[in-house]
DNA sequence: TTTTTTTTCGAACATTTGTTCTAATTTATG
DNA sequence: CATAAATTAGAACAAATGTTCGAAAAAAAA
């Protein structure tokens, strides 16, 4: 069966960019598709662009992006241990990268590698990863990751107890912890990444 | 202080790869970093180059590309309920996408929307989106994806109790399940995605 | 300062590449 | 079949772009 020529041309555009990195030029498509003219891919790109589905700069040599797929994620900073002083989210502090998608992120995301078991409870385990966004404080009843003594980053659930606010964590064997003047907010912790 | 050139031009060029989706031309940079020739962008292109922080093909616009972040990460289909009849990852199946990074990427990747709470006890909830490697067979021990009656995938624990090998779940409300030649292995558990 | 190295400039050139227009061809439609 | 619409081709053009070479300028080293 013969593939619809524009669903053809759409295919090759969003391989080469997955693949390649770049944007093929419209003689590659031609090439590639069995066109032998130029102004024929553009007759199949004119199409796709009043559809939606590519966009490209005029007068520009391999701008061509598949609106669907290609750049739909980014990339937000995983921290671990905090290195004493240094800010949460410095350099020396990074240990990596994960991706989202481009939908949910925003400038607020960082991720932070858990370290223990404190909230083995809420499935939370040591070494996952969790992605925090610093924009939403977290309320009663949220997970959030807060700062103690400005050293350590801890993950816990926030919640009131006779009108005092806890961490608490997901684990017996651990205490809840009154929140003080030691212990600022971070964010509310909204995914989690686990290697198994 | 005075940005490094190179620094300056790599900078520009990650920027741009990730907020337009295409590199930029030898004399976008010229005008970024303040070089009135393009001969200059190209002297310090070539260090990057030689420094592996960079590739391009020769003779062709605008394939700049940052081995660094950016296209780090690939995606794979996320498969949720199973159709009945359709194979797995037949189109009709897939519910989305998430990404991985380029390093652990393989063709044998896709992703499973869990259903359910049998393997809570793993840490694993309903709605968790797990990653499964097709081409790694789950051993005794492992966390697997076994397609049932091939109507239905399920994500257990595998191993043997007293020479028999049973689907194990997570989850003390749940029975063993004794392998047998409706149960097919689809692959192991590599890791887990959950929006919290 | 003198010498060497690094960096920048300028200009010219060869291709690559996008654009446009008209006509031929194929495919769908009545 | 006749007509209209969609698709393809061809060619010519203009602009964007990468490449190269020699020399000037700036920065670093001696």
């Amino acid at each position: 069966m013969k593939l619809d020529k524009q669903q053809e041309i759409l295919q090759f555009i969003q391989n080469k960019l997955e693949n390649e990195g770049y944007s093929p030029s419209i003689r590659e498509i031609a090439v590639e598709v069995n066109l032998k003219s130029t102004s024929s891919v553009q007759y199949h790109l004119n199409n796709l662009i009043e559809k939606g589905l590519l966009s490209k700069k005029a007068n520009q040599s391999r701008t061509l992006i598949s609106n669907r797929s290609m750049t739909s994620f980014k990339s937000v900073p995983v921290v671990g241990e905090i290195a004493a002083g240094a800010p949460l989210l410095a350099e020396e502090n990074k240990i990596g990268e994960i991706s989202v998608p481009q939908e949910k992120f925003n400038n607020n995301l960082f991720a932070l590698k858990i370290n223990g078991d404190s909230m083995i409870d809420a499935g939370i385990y040591h070494e996952d990863i969790v992605v925090i966004d610093k924009g939403i404080e977290p309320k009663n009843g949220d997970i959030g990751a807060f700062m103690i003594n400005e050293t350590e980053a801890t993950v816990k659930f926030l919640d009131s107890i006779s009108g005092k606010r806890y961490l608490i964590p997901a684990n017996k064997n651990y205490e809840n912890q009154e929140v003080n003047s030691n212990i600022q907010p971070i964010g509310k912790v909204v995914s989690l990444f686990r290697d198994i």
